[in-house]
DNA sequence: CAAGACCTATTTATCCTACAATACGGATTA
DNA sequence: TAATCCGTATTGTAGGATAAATAGGTCTTG
């Protein structure tokens, strides 16, 4: 059926426009991934949904089909959709996207539930950071703790807030590599996420990051030191912290409005 | 530098060969990423390497350089590799790998290191379950505790054990799903991959299988009473019960060779 | 001689066109 | 009504042409 004989009242209409192209610093075939990536995340197209065929993308893009194509293999590999000839591109069910993916990560900080998607990211945190930690406690090499320990004394030192979140991801990154499990090494994306958007609530109180700062020195100790258990709840601690200081900050916002 | 004039050993030679394209059910890019996908992480290219180019992989595998570019562009997508003009596509460092992907991990589980393997699996399994059984018994809907409870029966009247198996994943899968975190849904892939790796080394006695079952129905059981901690502590008898197993297995292998 | 500007060759990036393979959904027929 | 056939829309594959990007060498100049 031709869709410009549905009957579509304006305000959906504009929503189904495509809008145009972001032509950003990266190649084409990967901003056409983007914009069909994000819209898919954020709902546009449902689970089950049928996509406009390659030849609409490219019309609508002003691209080549061969970009179009590229970019819908980009997203075939990241299990947002699956296509067939005659019945076009198919969204996949959430359950079997792959959402630890840096790039839908990305895509999906920009989705309308941005509350719930922290809560599930620090609760992940919760499941796999101190135990990563133990098991950096228990089987670091040398140069392994240094990185740490180097990350942690950056953080310190750091003259800016940005670069003190620079320093804090590396930390975080550093123990997780240090576990000597390369399965684990994928997480970093959550941490990253985490860290980046935790960043906008940190307060610049000297108090918190001092605060802050002393319960990383915590888990570095308890790393170098080889103490697992020690470790585990060092960052539990940590990530109790920052519950604490998004619950402040929230509370903050609510009493403003 | 013109690569042949590299003096190259006949059996280095031979390694580098470029295998026939497996022309199997699926698409012909798909077929060229897993073939080019499977080098990468056997080590073939180790990362930092440049990819023999478009032109080449086409002419090896008598394909389209179209065929090859989407291959590519899942690579691309999966982290494996970067693809820049002039230079080509290099291989990147393993820790940006997207090894939770579905696709890497059954490319990984060839590679010659399996041990190492099922190990970094085991642990992982360790770290993620048992805090999931408990957020699943904490927050599980009706629905979702008859998902667990269905596949748990399953596995009990399974006719082969391909089919326990299959219910087996089904019955970890729907504990990942009762924790309503989205972000745990992906690690889904690892117990698939650790399940039906271990697949292979369950023993057909029936008195494991049945103390197997045993602590299957004890997870089941406190998951539905809502007994967090003691679903944690159940999931980690079977996953202690597992290396129990495999050990097993292994000290048989050993006295036989 | 050193440093910077400028070329050139190689590779990916993009576009284009044509045809093949597939399977949906309607038309046709028993 | 039900089963089969077939037209057609859509992705899949092929192959070529041109554009853009850049590493590395070359030339110029202070």
């Amino acid at each position: 059926m031709d869709k410009s004989t549905a009957p579509l009242s304006p305000a959906l209409h504009r929503r189904m426009a495509t809008p145009k192209l972001k032509r950003g610093p990266g190649s084409v075939h990967s901003s056409v991934a983007e914009a069909i990536g994000i819209r898919i995340v954020r709902g546009e197209f449902p689970p089950g949904t049928i996509l406009p065929n390659e030849a609409k993308w490219a019309a609508d893009f002003k691209v080549s089909r061969s970009a179009v194509r590229e970019g819908i293999k980009i997203l075939m590999a990241k299990n947002l959709l699956v296509s067939r000839p005659k019945v076009g591109s198919r969204v996949e069910p959430r359950e079997r996207w792959s959402l630890l993916d840096h790039d839908i990560l990305t895509w999906y900080a920009t989705a309308p539930n941005r509350e719930k998607f922290l809560l599930s990211l620090q609760q992940f945190r919760y499941i796999v950071e101190p135990e990563a930690a133990a098991l950096a406690a228990e089987f670091h090499s040398e140069e392994q703790m240094h990185e740490i320990s180097a990350a942690c004394q950056d953080m310190a030192t750091a003259p800016s807030l940005h670069e003190r979140t620079e320093a804090d991801v590396r930390f975080h990154l550093a123990i997780l590599r240090a576990t000597n499990n390369e399965l684990l090494l994928p997480l970093g994306v959550i941490i990253d996420q985490a860290l980046n958007n935790l960043f906008i609530f940190i307060t610049r109180q000297a108090n918190d990051l001092h605060y802050a700062q002393d319960l990383h020195e915590k888990i570095e100790r308890n790393i170098r030191l080889r103490k697992p258990q020690a470790a585990r709840i060092a960052v539990r601690n940590l990530l109790a912290n920052s519950d604490e200081v998004m619950r402040r900050s929230q509370s903050r916002k609510s009493r403003k409005n």
